[in-house]
DNA sequence: AGTCGAGCCTGCTGGC
DNA sequence: TGCCAGCAGGCTCGAC
């Protein structure tokens, strides 16, 4: 359930891990993932330098050499947990590390095997996540990354953008921005905190606030300003740690203190002097938190 | 075409 | 204490 902050924080932690460096062997636990994992997954990356780590909405992206790219998506649980070289890992044989204690891990699905000892495994309890290979000149084309909407963190999020996305749109706000071909990366929480900080309901029709109206731009660049600022408050607290979310070094981001709305139900609204209490409601089978005195 | 609900999985929490 | 319903950061598919 990572979202773009979190996305990220994995994405340089897996960065300072894995780039420059070569995958000897990949082990694959199960056939399958969210989905089954490609003709020839493991050959395929045995052997492969990874040249660079990235982001794309919500997915990781690594840059292969010769070519190729392996493309990751977290799901709701998945996270990396990296094992660093060392001396002990070679002296404890395969066949006896069982006896030795350590807990077998049912959910370790994916363990990347590098040319510096290290080991990078990949954990998903609940297996919505999945991993595919695209080819580096057709990453557009590839079928998950076809149809993404702008990265909110680029120049091409902007007001105009989002008027002409929203126009004519019967649907809730709250459920605009959870749609990923308009923006691409943001998830439940960060809607919720955006939303909240611009001052806008969930429940306002999308269409309704891109309106010609003074305003309605007020808002819609209120709105974004928001979402920009939600998000890079979060990457630079490392993401929000929440459950099964961790960085890729293991470390825990701390935004989640930084929540206003999500998970607030019940208590009183942190804008000072506002006495609204927030409020918990299901839209398109998602929870929506808000302040009914501040959020119209 | 746009919108909504169900489903994929497992694990944790809160209420009884 | 124990059990079970409800809920979880995402995405896709099918039905209207």
């Amino acid at each position: 359930m990572p979202e773009l902050p979190e996305v990220e924080t994995v994405a340089r932690g897996l960065s300072r891990a894995m780039a420059g460096r070569i995958i000897e062997q990949v082990t694959l636990n199960r056939p399958d993932l969210r989905f089954p994992f490609p003709q020839g997954f493991a050959q395929r990356l045995a052997g492969a330098k990874i040249a660079r780590m990235r982001r794309r909405a919500k997915y990781l992206l690594a840059d292969l050499e010769p070519g190729g790219i392996l493309l990751m998506h977290l799901g709701m649980s998945g996270r990396f947990d990296i094992k660093a070289a060392g001396p002990a890992k070679a002296s404890v044989p395969a066949d006896r590390q069982g006896a030795t204690g350590a807990p077998h891990d049912p959910h370790r699905h994916v363990v990347f095997h590098m040319d510096d000892g290290s080991e990078i495994a990949y954990r998903d309890p609940r297996r919505f996540g999945f991993m595919d290979l695209a080819d580096s000149e057709h990453e557009a084309d590839h079928p998950r990354l076809r149809g993404l909407g702008v990265e909110p963190l680029g120049n091409a999020l902007n007001e105009s953008y989002l008027s002409n996305a929203f126009r004519g749109k019967q649907t809730s706000l709250k459920a605009v921005l959870l749609d990923q071909r308009i923006i691409a990366g943001l998830g439940n929480i960060y809607v919720c905190e955006a939303l909240f900080r611009a001052g806008l309901s969930p429940r306002l029709k999308a269409g309704a606030v891109a309106r010609n109206s003074t305003r309605a731009r007020k808002a819609m660049a209120g709105l974004v300003t928001a979402i920009r600022d939600v998000l890079n408050e979060a990457i630079a607290a490392g993401g929000s740690s929440l459950r099964d979310y961790a960085g890729a070094d293991g470390t825990l981001g701390t935004f989640q203190h930084g929540f206003e709305v999500y998970d607030r139900t019940g208590k009183r609204c942190l804008r000072p002097g506002c006495p609204g209490i927030i409020k918990r409601i299901v839209q398109n089978n998602r929870s929506s938190f808000f302040c009914p005195k501040c959020q119209h």
